[in-house]
DNA sequence: CCCGAGTCTTGCATCGATGCAAAAGATCAC
DNA sequence: GTGATCTTTTGCATCGATGCAAGACTCGGG
């Protein structure tokens, strides 16, 4: 069956293409009687909407896209959900890509890559783009997810990192740990400021420098942790009372290679990650971390790039061919979303050690 | 800055609209002069592509979309990611959509909601399409993933879950448990079949009709899984020696309600899933689960995808207003893919107690 | 020096829907 | 009856790229 087009409407309804899109569309001046025949015809064709053709002539498609690393990973999947959701109230439809963490596609991305077919890009960038694309400003609806090391030059939502860091040692001081590993430190922006946030915690607690660890990783995920914490515990230094990881992924790693162990969580070692997936309430035992407000992130992250989409001509307004003059900046709002900090069993001390 | 267009690019070089699309698209007969000058102007200016457009005129927009019901679930999140990978390697963007297993959002799918953005569509439905729908032929390329029940007009790509549960149940009978609860009955057809297998398992093994036990539950969550347990756990019926869940996430929620029971795994209730995902090796214990070939099953369906996307006129030949003739039908393939069954501690009882 | 066979380049129509503005038709006051 | 006003419907150009086929140009053989 060859697609039915406004066209063939007409035909069948006896009236005017245009017509046909005055009906489509819910243009008010048109009579009663005309628009129940081409109603009638519409649905006995079975006529569907060409939304390349309509996007084509309006300049907007309905869609947005939204990139993330790897859609597998539970923290992103969870963070696409909640974007789909909130696009659906607002009637914008999501179509999720998967940059793999491969810099080139993100860089690709901030190109413009996407922006054929999506009205607007949300971005949550795993790698850094290189230094030169940082310079460049997008000329279409961008805002970047989380952190990244791009600069200013892009609108941002994502919770306060070195906070959110900060929070989660601060909690595991609270319950009595000193020697706290962090676990997770990379190349990433991301790792930077949680690292950022465990020095701020340990030195305000005045931990002794013998007891504060910072154990890298390659990527955030299960296997890592894991892997991380096994070698940590067959080294023969002293042994860590508390992990803080910088991601759940990584601590439910963790959380495996201590019961491999026989390591006791939390009476041994304590354990604390940041997310909050779903995965981290039935760990074992349940994992302490700090949950950002995915539905503020997606809210937020959606009303910044309406924001941008209907501003005329978009962010970037330089002539082709010339960069934005530095003088006309527009600063890039960077938007600190709430996160709360979900105790469970896994950082739960009876007695503190004070 | 305004989009630029070919036009735009053509000017700048000093040729011809066509010119520049030769260059672009790589036709042969362009003399090497012209075709530097074009790039160099293409570079200078940054063009990019206009999908929608290049679509509208070629019928074609080397997108395929994905709809799953929850993109936050795991085996979906993994599933999504495969067919990613697997799109990639055949220079294929994929949108992934969401339905949140919304039978309406489900049908509309099936209608061809999404055949203008997409070349293809495949579709993991999760609750059934009414039965009219069923009656009906899409016209446009479209492949099913996994179990549903709107009939044998789709082609479908999945495993075989009769024969996949009976080989989860075999494993536990072979570890000597008899009385296995089938964790996960609801609506679903997908739960329809599982429990078939458990049901042919048991039967085989002619294990007592007092140990058959088949929980239902509402959604396959961790949450149902945990409830569903711990309600079977409070009741005073004797306990089982092994649940059969019919996905990893209904397993990870029992696993949770054993452990906080006190009830050791596996020496007093073995526990297997369906769907191997990530976390089902971090679980604890770790899980044993049925491993679907997510690769195998992204290949095949692409495959399939492919294979329509070339046939003319796409599966449905139909005229305008007619339904395919009856006569005609294209028998649809069910594709059944491998699978094999991971052992961990879940299940691995030292002695068989025969 | 001319012709046919390439090679390279171009103009025009087209994909499906909408913006624009004019045409056609209905309604009303005078 | 007639012009003004408002409602309803329509034709045409257009969005950006490509299919098609013809035009312009080059080159070697006769």
């Amino acid at each position: 069956m060859a697609r039915v087009r406004m066209r063939d409407v007409a035909e069948h309804a006896g009236v005017s293409v245009r017509t046909v899109s005055n009906v489509v569309s819910g243009y008010p001046h048109v009579s009663p009687d005309t628009r129940a025949r081409v109603q009638r015809s519409l649905d006995e064709l079975g006529y569907r909407m060409d939304y390349l053709a309509r996007g084509l002539r309006s300049g907007r498609t309905g869609f947005i896209a939204l990139a993330v690393p790897f859609v597998a990973e539970p923290y992103f999947a969870e963070l696409a959900q909640a974007v789909i959701r909130a696009a659906g109230r607002r009637g914008i439809t999501v179509l999720v890509e998967s940059t793999a963490g491969d810099s080139e596609v993100e860089r690709r991305i901030i190109e413009g890559g996407l922006t054929n077919v999506a009205d607007g890009v949300l971005l949550s960038a795993l790698t850094l783009p290189a230094a030169d694309v940082a310079a460049k400003k997008p000329d279409f609806p961008l805002v970047m997810l989380g952190e990244h090391s791009v600069g200013d030059q892009f609108p941002r939502v994502g919770i306060d990192n070195v906070a959110a860091a900060r929070t989660a040692v601060e909690h595991l001081l609270e319950q009595g740990c000193r020697r706290i590993v962090a676990l997770g430190r990379n190349g990433s922006e991301n790792g930077r400021q949680r690292t950022e946030g465990y020095e701020q915690a340990m030195s305000a607690a005045r931990v002794r420098r013998v007891n504060w660890l910072v154990v890298p990783v390659e990527d955030w995920t299960r296997d890592q942790g894991h892997e991380a914490v096994r070698e940590l515990l067959e080294g023969d230094g002293p042994l860590p009372d508390a992990v803080f990881a910088f991601n759940d992924a990584l601590a439910v790693g963790a959380l495996r290679a201590l019961d491999a162990s026989g390591v006791r969580v939390p009476e041994d070692v304590a354990v604390v990650g940041i997310d909050a997936i779903q995965e981290s309430a039935y760990t074992h035992p349940p994992l302490t971390s700090i949950a950002p407000d995915l539905d503020a992130i997606a809210e937020r992250s959606l009303a910044l790039l309406e924001e941008q989409m209907q501003a005329p001509g978009g962010p970037g307004e330089a002539a082709p061919g010339e960069d934005a003059q530095a003088g006309a900046v527009v600063v890039a709002a960077q938007e600190a979303t709430p996160y709360r900090l979900i105790v469970r069993e896994s950082s739960r001390r009876g007695t503190a050690l004070e």
